[in-house]
Order: C-alpha cells, then sequence, then structure tokens
DNA sequence: TCTGTCTATGAGCTTATGCGCATATCCAGG
DNA sequence: CCTGGATATGCGCATAAGCTCATAGACAGA
C-alpha cells in the first residue's frame, strides 16, 4: 500500500528548497556568489536583471541561509553560506554528463571512453563538453 | 568582475531539473516509487491527485529520465530510475536536520548531542526528529 | 539636518504552471 | 468489430511567481 510516506509538510520544505535552485537567476547568483563575495552592484552587472530583482532574489537566498550578507558603508557584500548548493550542483552535473556520454555511446559505440567520467568539482565554469553538432 | 560563468543554456538545464524537484506532487511520487514499482492506480490512490495530474508529472518525470514504466496488460508499472533523486533528498535532508538542530542549540544549549546527527539515509518513511512543536 | 547613494519593498503586469473536467487513445477480451 | 477499463492529452481556471517601475528606508558625507 505504501501509505507512510513523507509528510506533507516536510514534503514541502523539500520541494520549497528545490524550488529555490529551480529559478536560473537565482542559481546564477549563487553560483557567482561560490566564487568569492560580491555587493549587489556587481550581481547587477553581472546579470544584467533589475536592481529590485536581484534584491529579491538575494532575500529570499538569505532566508534560505543559502548566502548572508555584510555591511561596507551603504554597499552589502553577498557571500555564499552553505555547501550545500555545491554538493547539490555537483551531483547533478556528473548525472547530466552521464546521460551525454550515455546519448553519445547510442550514436558511436566506438567513441566510449574518450569522454572521461571523472566527477567533476562543482557546477563551475566549464560549458562545452563535445560540442558535438 | 566574475563574467565567465555558467552558459545561460547549462543554467536553463540545472534549473530544470531542480524545477522537477521543486513540486510536492512530483517529489511525493518520486518517493512512493523510490519504495518500489507502483501502477497508476496506486499512486492516484496514495496521493490523492487527479488520475490526469498524475499522468501529467509521471510524464514529466519519464521525460526527464527518472521513472520509466513497463505495460503490464492495460496497466503501466512506474519505477524510479535514477539514484540522483536519492542522493538529493540524502543531502537536503541532511541539511535541513542540521539546521533544526543549531535551532534547538540556540533554544536549549544544554539538549545539544541528544539529537544525533548522523547522515541518513535518503528521504525515506521517517517524519518527525524530534515531534518539538 | 540635508543630500546623495545604495538597497529593500509595495504595486502591478505578465507568464508559467498546478489542477481538474472532459475526451481521445490504447489495449485486452468477447 | 464492439465493449470496457486504463492512461494520455486538449482545454480552461485559479494561483504562484518572475520581473519591473516607483518609492521608501538605511547609511555616509557636507
Amino acid at each position: 500500500m505504501a501509505d507512510a510516506m513523507l509528510s506533507p509538510q516536510l514534503l514541502e520544505e523539500y520541494s520549497q528548497f528545490f524550488r529555490l535552485l529551480s529559478e536560473p537567476a537565482r542559481l546564477q547568483l549563487l553560483c557567482l556568489l561560490r566564487q568569492g563575495p560580491l555587493d549587489v552592484a556587481a550581481l547587477i552587472e553581472a546579470t544584467g536583471f533589475s536592481q529590485s530583482h536581484i534584491s529579491r532574489q538575494l532575500g529570499q537566498l538569505q532566508r534560505a541561509g543559502l548566502v548572508n550578507c555584510e555591511r561596507d558603508g551603504v554597499r552589502l557584500i553577498y557571500r555564499a553560506d552553505d555547501p550545500l548548493v555545491e554538493d547539490l550542483c555537483t551531483l547533478v552535473q556528473n548525472r547530466l554528463r552521464q546521460r551525454l556520454e550515455a546519448r553519445l555511446q547510442q550514436l558511436s559505440p566506438h567513441a566510449a571512453g574518450q569522454t572521461r567520467s571523472r566527477p567533476v568539482a562543482s557546477c563551475s565554469t566549464e560549458t562545452s563538453p563535445g560540442s558535438a553538432s
């Protein structure tokens, strides 16, 4: 029957957490901050979003405990405050890589082994694994 | 500066993946299937959602490769098809636990150590860590 | 205190999406 | 071929959420 499940409340907490990472803007902010503390102006410049939007997203991330901030005069310096994001991104990245490799093997089985399946460090800067059109 | 970032495309893939887990209904389906294969009728019964909604969510999960299904006559038997979900939930669960423990210590420092901080197996059946209202 | 700068927030628009109803599609049996 | 059960899909509604403009609040300097 499988009735004894996650309580709705806990389920909600889980999904709320994943929801934070489900928005490219927030994820981008997190990845930017992962590389070092930044003030809001820098985040606006890097993302191209409006100041109000950036502020809102940072507020959400802060309330969730994923980032924190300290004042430097008038400016606010934000910094990543939870390694969990990095771990989650690492898992997802490895998974995406595995999918792509599997699809590559389907197309050309002889090419197996060329793409290394080493676990990557995190959701970092690398972009194109193979650039296969 | 911090310009060399995740490509927008990769960012989108990441967020799409997290978005799948950001909905309690889908997360519940995944957790149900984690405990063993089930047909759609059982999933409808367990969740209380409409048949159409369940079907849609399962379709999404299937397209993302998180579940697969096989026919048994007229019925479709779905099963979890990616351990990644389990790993992600494990990380989030440990993180939530840490938060709660930290908050508990703030309230009553002497109670530290009662709540064990062992890493849990996954997003499994256990519900209330301390039943603190 | 007044001003200028930086950040947070209320209000509103627009899009995305959860959700169910009705229906189409698929499959097994008579 | 027709019937009935099981699943998928078009449609519409209601709500959530992204996004921006305008504005309020916080802080440093004159």
